[in-house]
DNA sequence: GACGCAATGTACCACTCGGTACATTTCTTC
DNA sequence: GAAGAAATGTACCGAGTGGTACATTGCGTC
């Protein structure tokens, strides 16, 4: 049981220690994460964290904007093909629904830059001509909608996708102290059908709302 | 431009920690918070922390249970008086809008405990008792429309409360990283109405989707 | 196969930070 | 007004923490 003299890999150290920073950021917030915690959970020291990326701070900006690239990819598959409008908006809020169930890690990092002010990602400048279209499906089906009468025609795309989102993210996000004083699981995988459906119904409801038909 | 001398005053003091406390908790975090930075808020010193609660794991646990205690009692004058249901499910989102909007330093606090896990408000058991029955009055109401045919009969009170809760909570909480990706500042006063009917209209047209007459 | 640089490891430092020992001062009580 | 307790202040400690100086080792290149 030796150990092997393990092979020199730049590409791969960086990525391994990228790798363990996201968790434990995730997990713990930046004040709360140490390096020395960090550089234990990889298989190479703290002197490469500043050997490749400079220091705790330039590693959270690096785990903060891979974060956000992997998550912006991931949803780029989210498609909602050529269902009618109605049907089609209640798909994409369920796809977005699964989709943070599925993320949760990333959910974390969203709240703790939120606690920090947003003071990191600020200084991501590439991030934000990411998100700036990422409303292109929601526009499309959105668009449809009002086209032949189905959906409402007073709501914006980024409207309805904070509705979406606020809901998924609180779902993830205050699981903990809702859980504690509710007593109800929101993640409970039971549960999990009924709160899916949930979202499409409030999304439905709220966008055909005063449709003639309806 | 001398100093009094200060009268003791053990009350005075003791709730002055926790006042700092509270901002300072709110504004950095539990690990981003330093006790010495409390202290020097205020007009007496880090000793008086240990003296009055034991440590800073207590402290936060004080400021913890006060501000749930303080965010009920602000929440009991939440009435809608005998409105007609659809009605008052609006004006019950619509306050809470503003509910939420006035009490950031709290959604702070609540974002920060579940980065933590509800590790420390799980010590608090009696905090459970606090929000158990804090669905009386959407029960209430919920109950009224579901009589008189105006309401969805198949939705419960905390399914409601999740979707409002939801809504208001991000668009506090998530406002940063939000503000910065989107370009739209959420707290912004010129947004407010609308985000506000904007809550009132998603429940309103929730709850009333598939009621005849609608 | 020697050279030179990229990649990695070790040992350490300076300082921060939660916490405490001990002295002191004010207030109450009789 | 003396005694005793409650309240407060000062000075300090030691473990933890981000960061670095310096040595070393593997790898491509000629």
């Amino acid at each position: 049981m030796t150990e092997t003299p393990r092979r020199r890999d730049a590409e791969r150290t960086r990525a391994e220690l990228l790798d363990v920073a996201t968790e434990a950021f995730a997990e713990s917030g930046y004040s709360g994460t140490r390096v020395d915690e960090i550089a234990s959970r990889t298989r190479t020291t703290k002197r490469m964290i500043y050997y490749y990326f400079g220091g705790k701070e330039q590693l959270y900006l690096a785990v903060l904007e891979k974060a956000y690239r992997g998550i912006r990819e991931a949803e780029e598959s989210l498609h909602v093909g050529d269902l009618d409008p109605v049907e089609g908006v209640r798909r994409l809020a369920e796809l977005t629904y699964d989709h943070h169930l599925n993320h949760t890690a990333f959910i974390r990092l969203v709240a703790i830059e939120n606690i920090h002010r947003g003071d990191f990602i600020r200084r991501l400048d590439s991030l934000r001509s990411l998100n700036r279209n990422a409303l292109g499906i929601l526009d499309g089906v959105l668009e449809r909608g009002r086209a032949d009468g189905s959906l409402r025609t007073d709501v914006d795309p980024l409207d309805v996708h904070i509705a979406i989102s606020a809901y998924c993210f609180f779902q993830v996000a205050n699981r903990h102290t809702f859980g504690f004083l509710f007593e109800r699981d929101m993640l409970d995988p039971d549960l999990r059908d009924h709160h899916r459906s949930m979202i499409g119904d409030i999304v439905v409801g709220w966008l055909t709302s005063g449709i003639a038909g309806r």
